[in-house]
DNA sequence: CGGGATCATGTTATCGATAACATTGATGAG
DNA sequence: CTCATCAATGTTATCGATAACATGATCCCG
């Protein structure tokens, strides 16, 4: 094995299996990607040789002779968290069942690095591209309408996509969990956990924690409930840490609260661990809603009242309708609302 | 912008390049890979002509050329669950700091699924490929080890790897997380969460997990702790309710155990919550251990006495060997065991 | 039985870059 | 002054496939 190792063996080409079955190239080719317009005999003729010489085509090749290169380049602000790894999950498991692959890349929520990745992306002349930030440079706009490559936007539904877009509105989320929260009678609630941990150093951020923010701001405004109840939040640790601390900040500033909705669940987590450090009861001092639904709200686990979000639905809704595009102009729908849902659970 | 997308743009190519900067195609490649080979005069021409035209190399075609694709393929089980997905982004970012991208499949636990992606990932010429899953079919190690290929396997130290490998013992891990239990005077000690979910259907399942539990096993025959406490798994369901599940099932059958160690700290989520619910102190009458350090399980979250791994560095390792190893043959170690770590906090 | 349609396969050009070798002009040592 | 050397750039072949067109065999129906 080490001598395969240390000089690469050659690939094994089409020209080989070619010889092997006594075939030119072109058939092939045929064998692989239209098979029924080959002979059935000559077919199983390739097809053996194909096996026996363990041959592997060259995409690389492929993509450049038919310029279409199966490939589906993904921009994610993280992967840690959880926030993203569904949608991923989704993107990746419907490109498959269509003979694609993904190419992912992390930006760390800064559109500077975004427009980096989005260059070396587009050198691979992707099929299609899926952004998870809704903000862009005007650079990395330019470059993505000048490509031509299809490309959806996903986890909010941009004012002005550049292309297509699937998600939901993070504002009517924010809205919603703050009325539901409403309804059940709280009325000094409170916000926490907005705004990424980058976001100071790299001059925006967490842009989806600001909507949701927003909305959290226009239901108070709604009904009347008083200034906003939000801390400045800290720069830097686990969203975890940061529901902790800034449960802690939010009490200390307003006291009586009586219900925060965090920006996810993770920092959910965070608040409902220091609610119990202090001895404070959940929810019938102090309701708790989270952001998110993941795998640890759940009834089994935190049992915690949230937001559910569709995000492996976002994912494989995006990978289909990049492969809609590709094989039709048929466009569909350029705008896909997948929507949200409260869960209502133990914590409010 | 439509019209971009339904008719897409011919790409600006290296020659329309050269042809503006008055060269030829060639001295535009050396501006863009070797520019110290250029005098500075022409390369800032050729800057200015890649400038103007907004020029993105091609990849595929450059791939072709000069046969390094600068690409890695990462194969994970899953995404899902927060457990690969630090190590992903590890390698995302080593990666990205050479110049090189990332290709992501994802095997749901299944060694057919991997063995396909394996063929696909290949057919694009991947630089190095790393895998997160420790077995795989004949045929599978055939293609790898026929292709040349550098491959790394990350989170488990096989006894005969492929090629390279990053990762810790989980067996040790599991043997040390049930020893410190043993130390803090536990007796009656079980194991929940084995297994993967999808084991039943394919015959196969979390390897890692069986590892754990063996070391689990392993450290009870050595206090001479009695036969294993056990529970079968059940096929579906997410960790965390597989915890609660598993250890309502786990004390049925043995009411007096004090202590459980969890295959991963989802399940240990699952398993305090259960806890909760009926009543049970922890770590009074019951300790709890979890396994893999989640950002929930920390001081500020659940709190819970787990095992530490380095995911990111897993990955950021991973990334490293496989590009130092395409600069020189200087292979270095091929095995890198990067250790764990059993992190005591309030639930053991 | 002839000729257009259809099927099966082959030939040639091409995709967009890079490798390897070739060329040109300038520089400098003897 | 001359030839070796080197720096800067160019020419040509090539990577491994697929598209587009070409060819030959077979078939069907009037």
């Amino acid at each position: 094995m080490t001598e395969s190792l240390l000089a690469p063996r050659k690939w094994v080409t089409m020209q080989d299996v070619a010889l092997a079955a006594g075939v030119s190239t072109i058939t092939v080719s045929r064998v692989l990607r239209s098979p029924e317009k080959v002979k059935a005999a000559t077919r199983e003729r390739v097809e053996a040789a194909v096996r026996d010489l363990g041959y592997v085509p060259d995409q690389v090749a492929g993509s450049l002779s038919s310029r279409e290169s199966r490939l589906v380049a993904a921009l994610v602000s993280t992967l840690a968290g959880s926030v993203f790894a569904s949608t991923v999950d989704g993107l990746a498991q419907s490109l498959r069942d269509e003979g694609h692959q993904l190419m992912l890349g992390t930006t760390e929520y800064s559109s500077a690095s975004e427009q980096a990745l989005i260059a070396t992306a587009l050198s691979r002349r992707p099929d299609g591209m899926v952004l998870t930030s809704g903000e862009h440079t005007p650079a990395a706009r330019a470059m993505l309408a000048g490509s031509g490559v299809p490309v959806v936007e996903v986890w909010e539904l941009p004012e002005d996509p550049i292309d297509m877009a699937v998600g939901f509105s993070n504002t009517e989320a924010g809205r919603a969990i703050t009325e539901a929260l409403y309804q059940t009678g709280r009325r000094r609630i409170g916000f926490i956990g907005g705004g990424s941990r980058r976001s100071a150093e790299v001059g925006e951020g967490d842009r989806r924690g600001r909507l949701r923010r927003q909305g959290y701001e226009a239901a108070l405004a709604e009904h009347g409930l008083g200034e906003p109840r939000v801390v400045p939040n800290p720069a830097d640790g686990s969203m975890v840490e940061r529901g902790a601390r800034d449960l802690a900040a939010l009490l200390e500033r307003w006291p009586d609260t009586d219900a925060v909705f965090c920006s996810s669940d993770s920092v959910a987590l965070g608040a409902l661990s220091e609610a119990r450090r202090r001895g404070i009861d959940v929810p019938g001092t102090l309701a708790v809603a989270g952001f998110g639904d993941f795998e640890m709200a759940g009834e089994s686990g935190l049992g915690l009242t949230t937001v559910r979000i569709p995000g492996y639905a976002i994912g494989a809704e995006a990978g289909r309708l990049l492969l809609a595009r590709k094989r039709s102009e048929a466009t569909g729908p350029r705008i896909l609302d997948l929507g949200f849902e409260i869960v209502r659970r133990a914590t409010a």
